[in-house]
DNA sequence: CTGTCAGTTCATTAGAAATTGAACGCGCGG
DNA sequence: CCGCGCGTTCAATTTCTAATGAACTGACAG
């Protein structure tokens, strides 16, 4: 067993973490998570946390905070391992899991919230006393009304379509 | 023309731009860049880089950096203005157009990297001697040529469905 | 040719976001 | 009840990105 978990990364997994690190950029997440999320989908085997802190050298603070956010996405699954105390992780490598998780916590919120926001934009052009300023806002709001329309009609097309 | 450009913004303008300035974070582009965008978006006048940096309150590298981003995006139009001698814009405002931009400039080439990425990680794999581990990575492997597949068959879809 | 003005570039600075690490809570075994 | 070890939290710190602003380019008018 003296290689079973030698407490550096392989040049296999360095790349999977690298390529996981800089994919998560992509959706302005931090690297860590990525990094996370990587070391744990090369791995065969379910990791606890201080495998994660010990072979991606990060903080335990860090992985902590990491594998918190990955839980709630559902990217990641709780397993038995081998210490009964140590809670050990392993990745869900379903993509449609990622993305609609990733939709879930982090896009809809930021929907929800613009709605509000729209309802604000409405009274306040309600108050426009210049009728023609009042128009061209009226239409500009009605666009942004549409486009969040559109951006709910696509984001349940995108997991269909992940779905398969 | 006492309250045509006034040098700050009205209560509108600034909830648009605001709205547009957290928006765009969501897809990891600095703040300025919605700024900007937002409020050529809330314009009914086009309006040059002066306009931008006097009513955003935003340094003139900032604006033509910018404007510079927004153009390659094709998310903003150059048009003609009062001033023979100063370059105006106005907002595109098809959210196709936006889309469509942001797939271009900024996912594909990501995704494009990832190819190659891929590529080298085959090689790394086949070095792999013990015949379990070989397999297992080449599963992974596996799994991620096909999550860019199917990336690569959701970015139209999306297009086709915002272009109607 | 010269001065002016619109716009770009880029080294520096300011500010935001991620990471760290020490302190803490909790559950379990002795 | 105490001590130990896993995991979490959060203030302090570091790291990194975006914003600034001075120097520059190029076009044009006089």
């Amino acid at each position: 067993m003296s290689d079973d978990k030698p407490n550096s990364l392989v040049e296999i997994e360095r790349q999977v973490v690298c390529l996981f690190a800089d994919g998560v950029r992509v959706a302005g997440l931090p690297k860590s998570v990525g990094e996370i999320y990587g070391l744990l989908f090369v791995s065969a085997e379910p990791l606890a946390m201080d495998d994660l802190v010990v072979r991606l050298k990060i903080s335990k603070g860090s992985v902590s905070q990491g594998l918190k956010f990955l839980r709630t996405l559902g990217a990641i699954r709780e397993v038995e391992g081998p210490d009964v105390r140590r809670t050990y992780y392993e990745a869900d490598i379903e993509l449609k899991k990622l993305v609609g998780g990733f939709i879930r916590e982090q896009m809809r919120p930021h929907m929800e919230s613009g709605k509000d926001r729209l309802k604000s934009l409405e009274v306040e052009v309600a108050k426009e006393e210049d009728a023609a300023k009042q128009a061209f806002y009226d239409e500009r709001v009605k666009k942004l009304e549409r486009w969040l329309k559109q951006a709910k009609l696509v984001l349940p097309l995108i997991q269909r379509v992940l779905g398969e």
